[in-house]
DNA sequence: TGGGCTTACGAAACCGGTTTCGTTTTTTGT
DNA sequence: ACAAAAAACGAAACCGGTTTCGTAAGCCCA
């Protein structure tokens, strides 16, 4: 623990001025002369001056901390996504002086529970919300308290709050798309159920385009998932085991990709030969999967940073109508998808 | 933003008392009223009174706040390891009203500006120092400021400094042992460079196997990666081509075992048949795999526990030589090791 | 020369807690 | 019954910033 920090006082006694005349001259009031700043400035350099960031956000009644709260099965289903997105938003933010805080309660199971916590304690300007359902509870409350919020997806209240989502219906057209021209016409698709309102959509997408194509959608050919690779490959299992088997899957992401091809594999289908699978997220590990999967992506440093200055201009008092934006996926296009059979 | 929250003052008022006695109800002193204290806390209750996180900041002089900053690559390398186990530091802090700060700073190539910012604004307590190496410049300088901080991993200033760590000899040993069991007897390594301290010790802890067996290992089949699954790619690709080709290969970590098991697979060579690969780490898509990954492994939740107690007791005062843990991994016998051909 | 305007700064209050120290009240001892 | 000790609480300082408001000094102009 460091003592010896020299404070606004030592400052201001060290220059003979009052603390108030030094906090305006650092802070570029127009009511103080130049050769005064100057002064402020080279003293505070020469003597190491740095505000104790404590002591501002009780003055200022603000804590310039952003929370982000961990679903409870973070870890296992979107492990590598969730990484890289902390690490963009953790970066786009620092520059304003903004700090990110992960907050985690596996042990309470209600959902609302990490919100109110660090609502109460007064411990951040804002949220993150990722993985948004379409009731959400969580954005109910937010939006009820009014507390400044992005949401990383769409809710069934998009309207009235700020969010950041890829087009998940125009993706998961262009998937399909890319499969009925490899001659495909038996597609199925496994969802992430109600665990995420953007998979809903993205079954549209699939539908729309099957239905373009005049291609039949089979009820039991949808079938619902958790989001979960070890989910995807039971039911894939389920996919594969009658002899009127689709010849591709499109999965709601990755990780249930990853179980689907670990299923293709159990029936002795090989991939791309006798089944194509597409998945959603683009992960890093998916090149290296056997095969590399082909799968829809965009840039998620991108995606942090855009959540980061939406939620940013939130708090500045802007409008959450004015930051919605919608981004589009693009094929990654990599060899877990071929000719039908 | 809240505006109508109610401060110790009010709820002095409210009572007739002054804050002092108030503060001192509420912390549980000893030289106030079992009956006042009684009243007090009816009263905060009722009035649904928190105490405001900033100005407690303030007046103790501490932040209650941990710091980890991650490294440049996070995403790409370690991203499922690091979501778990942030997810545990937070989880274990909680409850002890302390929160995990996260930062990044992609932009600075310096490994140390992350920290001494935090540091200078008097943000954190403590750090979680994340994929240690022998030299490591952020554990030189949290030492010479008298940071507490508990190091993920060890460096060759172990002694001195807090450090939870898995065994990485010992699980060497056992990882090479049960491929000799199997038959093998032409075993190759593919390491972390100096990325990784760990790597060092991993890679001893293969050659006391390798010797105790008798068994010779020729310079070029220990191979220098960067702890990614492309490099490990690159490096297995080397290993396959000649024609005196190991049958076994130990990855310092999962995602290089995957390259590894990609670069077999584009030989020509099947897994486990031809080629056994053992990584370490026990991420969860291990288990999704083609073939199923066997690796070395130990509960990520304990160890963000251990390290976020750990830590605690350190910013209490504790001695960092009290709190020096090695734990012991296991084998996570899959189906990417077996008979040698 | 004196009244009105700027300009540049200081005094003090404030944010909301904690802590030191002193004072009043009650209890105890004889 | 009275002094001494203990118990219970209040006043005020403090943590380190920001902000409101007031004022002295310098300038302009009649």
């Amino acid at each position: 623990m460091r003592k010896e920090s020299v404070s606004i006082n030592d400052l201001a006694l060290h220059l003979g001025l009052s603390k108030a005349t030094v906090s305006r001259a650092l802070n570029g009031y127009e009511d103080i002369s130049e050769r005064t700043k100057a002064r402020v400035a080279a003293a505070a350099e020469q003597l190491g001056y740095r505000p104790s960031t404590s002591a501002r956000r009780l003055a200022l009644r603000q804590t310039e901390t952003i929370g982000l709260v961990l679903p409870p099965d973070a870890g296992e289903v979107s492990g590598i996504f969730l990484t890289e997105f902390t690490a963009a938003l953790a970066d786009a933010l620092s520059p304003q002086g903004f700090d990110l805080l992960i907050h985690s309660s596996l042990s309470d199971p209600n959902p609302l529970a990490g919100y109110q916590r660090l609502v109460e304690a007064r411990k951040v300007d804002g949220f993150v919300v990722i993985r948004t359902r379409e009731q959400d509870a969580r954005v109910d409350w937010l939006l009820e308290q009014h507390i400044p919020f992005v949401a990383h997806g769409r809710t069934a209240r998009a309207a009235e709050h700020a969010w950041f989502d890829i087009d998940g219906e125009a993706a998961f057209r262009v998937a399909t798309e890319h499969l009925i021209a490899l001659g495909h016409r038996r597609i199925a698709m496994i969802t992430g159920g109600d665990l995420l309102y953007s998979s809903a959509l993205r079954e549209i997408g699939f539908r729309q385009a099957m239905n373009a194509a005049g291609l039949p959608v089979p009820e039991d050919w949808v079938r619902e998932g958790d989001l979960s690779g070890h989910c995807g490959f039971t039911q894939g299992q389920q996919l594969f085991q009658g002899p009127e088997r689709p010849t591709a899957v499109v999965c709601v992401n990755d990780a249930t990709a990853f179980g689907v091809i670990k299923a293709a594999r159990h029936h002795g289908l090989r991939v791309p030969q006798e089944v194509s699978v597409i998945g959603y997220d683009g992960v890093a590990l998916g090149d290296l999967f056997d095969p590399p999967l082909t799968t829809m992506t965009r840039s998620i440093d991108e995606s942090g940073r855009v959540v980061a200055q939406a939620l940013l201009s939130l708090i500045r008092g802007a409008n959450p109508r004015e930051h919605q934006s919608l981004q589009q996926a693009e094929l990654l296009q990599r060899a877990s998808s071929g000719c039908a059979p």
